[in-house]
DNA sequence: ATCTCTATGAAACTAATGTTTCATAATTGC
DNA sequence: GCAATTATGAAACATTAGTTTCATAGAGAT
């Protein structure tokens, strides 16, 4: 980040030299990573000798190179003021700040989102829209999200069904699979034991299955699922982190309801209306 | 930005040297501008020597620390312009992009977490941990995220129940708040309309309310709730997005985590070993 | 065409960074 | 308590980075 060099450098393109445009050019085009090299570096990619970078800076007012990075340091710090307030301020949590936390869903969401396929998701979305029924499956800890998931999903269409909530009838449940079906999966480490066995057999039901898991898992699952959709779950303790995970999930929804159209949101205005009635007669 | 780094020092912790540790700390402390300093300002930043430092970016796995910096460009290059290329290439989600869904997702946790004051966290937590009964509930689409709450909660403490499951024994339920207790509330718009009733009542029991909501309900639901954590939960549609309100749920399990210390994480191991026995005995 | 001035790169010099080696201190096991 | 092993820092060594100086080429003015 140089937002104060590229600043400086616009206010002074007119009177730099040739070689000092060659310079200012690429500053200018690589805002956000040139001053991660040193100025021996940045002096070749331009095409430049160090003498001509040097005098460059010096043009621009800064003392040297150092000053200009110092300077690019102050400013990223001073960028993202929360985060430092925060990390002064903030409640420690397991021995983290508020902000450290906050940096680490950012990241486990960017990434999320930076590694998706968009080929992935519409693959995903188009199992789902194409299934007569959807089987939301989620062990454990990540039973939460998968009720959240078909919660989300049921609002949408017909036919989105809970697996595993009664661990007793899950034979039972596991005998109402039916070819065309679309199996959504949401796991995360560590995988319940019966995972692998129970998707085996799910398999021989012919269905699809769509898994959402952390990238950690994505090789192995994706031996045993049609489309995987993998998450960052990085954290500071706890066990995975499942932020991104919700997010995808709901991205998968909106996903479909733009490939469902009109029906789907109607479906929705449907139930949001029964559920006003249903409430007015409480 | 280092966090492929973080990572692999996040997966190695316990085997680093005492030296090695200080150094990890610094870069899990300042992960994103460590790496805008040399080695040897990194080492002396730390309190090591210069040695240790180029020992334990080899123990990581890396030849030299130029490798780092090298792996952490990349990472940035591969970070920035996705959201480009997504944004043009990307599947169209109601009328939106990955990158869109990503951008608005990164801005709620932002805010929410921007604007949390940690007096609020730190009430929320002491709150948790003096009460002898912890109930959780969330009405509707909330349902699914009340029991993700709960199941972290329980994996750090005893006496954590689930409201509202079978509706119609709540007022059962109801029956058995005690004063003391804390009822966590999961709830977004639109509100079901028994939760008003419900509160009130829930107040004469004399326990005491933790709501997490949107910033919309803020100021109603603070007359009925001793603390409220606030989220922003905008979306593009299908209602609003509880990705901020997961990551606050995960954010109280760790805040609690590090408050009630050794005897929360005692618990999550016994309970993450009784888990393996069972599976081993399926 | 010539002279003057400026821009530039090569080279020299200085400084800093990074790696490796060696000696010592600390830790661990018996 | 002692020996063996490991961790660590100081120092040596190697490499890279950055600044300054000097010579040359190019541009502009006459």
């Amino acid at each position: 980040m140089a937002s104060r060099l590229v600043l400086r450098i616009q206010e002074n393109y007119d009177r730099l030299t040739a070689g000092e445009q060659k310079l200012a050019q690429l500053i200018l085009d690589r805002q956000d990573d040139i001053l991660t090299f040193p100025a021996t570096e940045i002096a070749r990619l331009a095409g430049v000798s160090k003498a001509t970078a040097a005098r460059f800076f010096q043009h621009l007012g800064y003392s040297d190179f150092n000053e200009v990075k110092a300077q690019a340091r102050e400013e990223r710090d001073r960028t993202a003021p929360y985060e430092m307030s925060l990390a002064q301020s903030g409640q420690v949590a397991m021995g983290r700040t508020i902000g450290a936390h906050l940096d680490l869903e950012l990241k486990n969401l960017t990434r999320t989102f930076e590694e998706m396929r968009s080929d992935t998701l519409a693959a995903a979305t188009d199992l789902i829209a194409d299934a007569p029924r959807i089987w939301v499956l989620g062990l454990g800890l990540d039973e939460g999200l998968a009720r959240y998931a078909r919660l989300q999903l049921a609002r949408l269409r017909h036919g989105v069904l809970l697996l595993g909530i009664g661990q007793s009838a899950l034979a039972e449940e596991l005998a109402m699979l039916g070819p065309k079906d679309v199996l959504l999966l949401i796991t995360l480490p560590p995988h319940a034991a019966m995972l692998k066995p129970l998707l085996s057999y799910a398999r021989t039901s012919r269905l699809s299955i769509v898994t959402l898991t952390d990238r950690g898992s994505l090789l192995e699952l994706q031996r045993l699922s049609d489309v995987v959709l993998p998450c960052h779950v990085a954290s500071f303790g706890l066990g995975p982190s499942n932020t991104a995970l919700a997010s995808v999930i709901r991205l998968l929804a909106l996903s479909y309801a733009a490939k469902a159209g009109a029906s789907a949101l109607q479906r929705s205005d449907i139930i949001a209306a029964i559920k006003e009635e249903i409430m007015d007669m409480s």
